[in-house]
DNA sequence: GTGAAAGCGCTAACAG
DNA sequence: CTGTTAGCGCTTTCAC
């Protein structure tokens, strides 16, 4: 399967010049003289040349290309995340490797050793936990790695994120000023996710501060789907609850419409609040409130950090917090 | 950045055999004694020696890795494929190099030659319009082409589809069965894109069975978004419409949401269908009836073609066309 | 069953 | 400003 035809070797043969000078004319190296180098590019335009990026990947040692792992690209907040690393990357000429993970630690250490087999320059995380055995593998690489909207327990890994206890403070603030006493916590895995365990914080301090009493009972750990959501609805029901903090806009739709399955009206018999702001929460009647984290924002500015670090460039700060607004729509009072 | 400390030459000397035996082990070739495979194995595990990808592919011209090119992660109909397309990759041991074209013709032969330069073993494309530009050079690339869930005018360049002609007929045939004189078609551009004409040849053909005569004015080119679907209800409205045959679930949405905002029932006073049968189509209220098409095989079935002609194993049939549904949900009678 | 040696196409000193 | 010369780490004949 020869893809490749036409090497520096023609090149420099056609233009009477050695391969270094046409190397230095694609590099876009001052060194060149007017002349020789438009008769270069000459010869490149006429015979058609592409560099070969795996030569030069193993000459130089740099590869332009970034690993991100993502747990489903189906999701909307991963994918919204990755549209805005794929756009700055493309912005520094990287390319990326998506690699689907689906959250399992075994597949993640797997597609990380993959990624570093090929020899990617850096790395982007995205997932809601982080084993240890992953986490010890991202220290042990000498290729950087960026966490994209999660962090890990220690904050030795660079990331970008927003503050998720007082956001979700906020969000819950909403809810309990409008005197709701039952309000339920909905989130996915409390295990290996500071993060969570952040947004957890936040719901219990903005409780607190109207002196209810936070009770483990209030929170749902459930997988974050669409039909999980749907079937929490019946519990929260049947226990009187009259709203929730959730953690996930699909959960979040899949509630609102139980919600009006059971002929319960939102928000006037139960308030809903939701984190992430994915196109989703705008395609549901009512609309959902939600937490409006920067998505696209997140994946470019980590993409941007990865530059940074790859360059060698002066980081200021390895843990970038983005801000948030709190988008009040028609699931909340 | 030396990410790469240890090499096969390493192995070999610790190992006391030479690099050739190591690429043998590594590449899992027959003729090495078991004794010696053993222990090579065991240095590459103490060494915690990885391949170098690169240097393999520079070695062998075969990269394992395929580009993806996609209008956007963010849109569900192409991430569904991509999902498909990555799943079966994995299974293959090839990684993905993802790449948003926006659907901007100059995006994407920049980026199908940046394709190429990495010495891509295959792509898939993944798109509604292929304009000739764009034509051309892949029908000139001797790196394999599939189309996923598009195709091109000729038909040249393997691809994996559905039957749209025959499923928008169908589609359309299940509401003007229910007495509908004025039906919409409302449809992204026409132009350069074999696939929407084939739908709207399915849409005219359902009509005319019933005596319906065409006409152009029914059919409405509009942007792909969930706005323009909310845009376009006005108008329909406006117009005496009482139903609309859809191509994108996103303007199906918005269309949906709007007729509830202006107070006309669904599916009472106006009936919807679309055609890709995302996650969206389940989580809008009624939910939308829709054509269904196997979206994460039709990404499943391109890869595992693609596969196949980098392999050079026998194709049957380049052109593939998956079986459909119709998925009769609440926005039609 | 194993080893030696010649590249793959390019970059990167180092001379000049 | 330009050319020469080593590799980068691996696969792949071709011998033995």
């Amino acid at each position: 399967m020869e893809k490749q035809t036409v090497t520096i070797y023609d090149v420099a043969r056609e233009a009477g010049v050695s391969m270094a000078t046409v190397s230095r004319v694609v590099n876009e190296n001052q060194n060149v003289k007017e002349t020789t180098k438009k008769k270069v590019l000459e010869v490149i335009e006429r015979l058609d040349y592409r560099p070969n990026a795996v030569a030069r990947g193993l000459a130089s040692k740099r590869t332009t290309t970034v690993g991100v792992i993502i747990p489903d690209v189906t999701n909307l907040y991963f994918s919204s995340l990755a549209r805005g690393i794929d756009d700055i990357a493309a912005m520094y000429k990287y390319n990326i490797i998506l690699a689907n993970s689906d959250q399992s630690t075994h597949q993640e250490v797997k597609v990380l050793n993959n990624l570093l087999s090929k020899q990617v320059d850096g790395i982007i995380y995205m997932g809601t936990t982080i084993t240890d055995e992953l986490y010890k593998e991202m220290l042990r690489s000498k290729t950087p790695v960026v966490l994209a909207g999660t962090m890990d327990q220690l904050h030795e890994i660079p990331s970008v994120n927003i503050d998720y206890k007082t956001a979700t403070e906020e969000a819950t603030d909403l809810i309990v000023s409008n005197g709701h006493k039952q309000v339920a916590f909905i989130t996915g895995t409390l295990k290996n996710t500071s993060f969570n365990d952040l947004r957890l914080k936040g719901y219990r301090e903005s409780l607190e501060k109207v002196d209810i009493t936070f009770n483990e009972k209030n929170v749902y750990e459930i997988p974050l789907t669409y039909q999980a959501g749907e079937h929490v609805v019946d519990k929260l029901l049947a226990k009187g609850y009259t709203a929730a903090v959730v953690v996930d806009d699909e959960v979040a739709v899949g509630m609102i419409n139980s919600l009006a399955d059971h002929g319960v009206k939102v928000p006037e018999e139960f308030e809903v609040i939701t984190s992430n702001n994915s196109k989703l929460t705008k395609l549901t009647r009512p609309c959902l409130s939600s937490i409006a984290p920067p998505l696209y924002d997140i994946g470019a500015v980590s993409m941007r950090l990865l530059t940074k670090i790859m360059h060698k460039e002066e980081i200021f700060d390895n843990e970038i917090t983005l801000p948030y607004r709190i988008e009040k729509r028609q699931s909340t009072k």
